[in-house]
DNA sequence: TAAATCCCTATTATGTCAATAGGGATTATT
DNA sequence: AATAATCCCTATTGACATAATAGGGATTTA
């Protein structure tokens, strides 16, 4: 049940970008250095999330990455199942990523009845999540003050 | 956002001790070939599941596994818990198996924010279903014709 | 006593993950 | 034209986890 640190930073990655929509193209270099992400390791996956249509780049001095499509566009569950695969718990439950499993009766699976609510409960929030608003939450939590943010989680 | 082999296996067993509780004991050997897992392998989750309090054993010929708790009384969160580790699907907001993550400013990040709903979304649904439901749907879904199945899920 | 079980530890084979390495291609600037 | 700064691409590595197998020991029943 878990998102994988590549997962997370693609994530983290075009939250940056998302903040600077708009502007100029922002470099590998800065993210990595906000973000305290490895260099290299980010390089292989921005250039991943090409393929995806979420980003776009400018090579050569002052090159660097920008979101390829607005960021209200963009959803969490879009580029998780990208660069990470499935969302679902186990992969019988899975739409894009179905594999049978080594049960005896898939059809007749009370296990893979509950595994398919745990799917449809966390794609519902990955699939409606958007990188625009990961940005107002962002913005948001900017502004309250440190004390306000031991009580929010 | 995966479920181990193990842990699948973990809930297959437990579901076929639930379905005989009251009963005798079921040898490794009987859930093995039921649920196409292999025995050695068996073997040890089910050692480990003592642990947790959720079986108990009888040693020696005719001896075998049973439930140590009503089916009522386990939850499906217990056990991948015990199994696997966290529900979260990052560390950082998990509640029993936290860990800081690398971000800048964990307090201020909006994604840290979403996969504590996540989590919330998951959590509820693990902990909330027991052994015993899973009977009850075990049994339902072998009452129900084949033809009904397909348009379960 | 023999056979059937659970119990325990170690080992292995495979694969994945996170990261690093090393250079190539492209572009802006001087 | 030269230089420096960037993105681009592929390969490789090291560490770790996973899934399984192996081999015998302890216990109980018949």
């Amino acid at each position: 049940m878990k998102l994988s640190v590549r997962g997370e930073y693609a994530i983290r990655a075009l939250l940056v970008l998302a903040l600077n929509y708009g502007d100029d193209v922002v470099r590998i270099q800065t993210i990595s250095d906000q973000q305290n992400i490895p260099k290299k390791f980010l390089e292989q996956i921005l250039n991943d999330l090409k393929a995806l249509g979420a980003v776009e780049s400018r090579r050569g001095a002052s090159g660097g990455y920008r979101l390829a499509r607005p960021p209200q566009n963009i959803t969490l569950a879009s580029v998780v199942r990208h660069v990470e695969g499935a969302l679902a718990p186990v992969s019988c439950v899975s739409d894009r990523f179905y594999e049978r499993c080594t049960c005896p009766d898939e059809a007749r699976c009370p296990i893979r009845a509950v595994m398919a609510e745990v799917r449809e409960a966390v794609v519902k929030i990955m699939e409606q999540v958007t990188l625009a608003d990961l940005c107002d939450r962002a913005r948001r939590l900017q502004r309250a003050p440190q004390t306000m943010l031991d009580y929010i989680i």
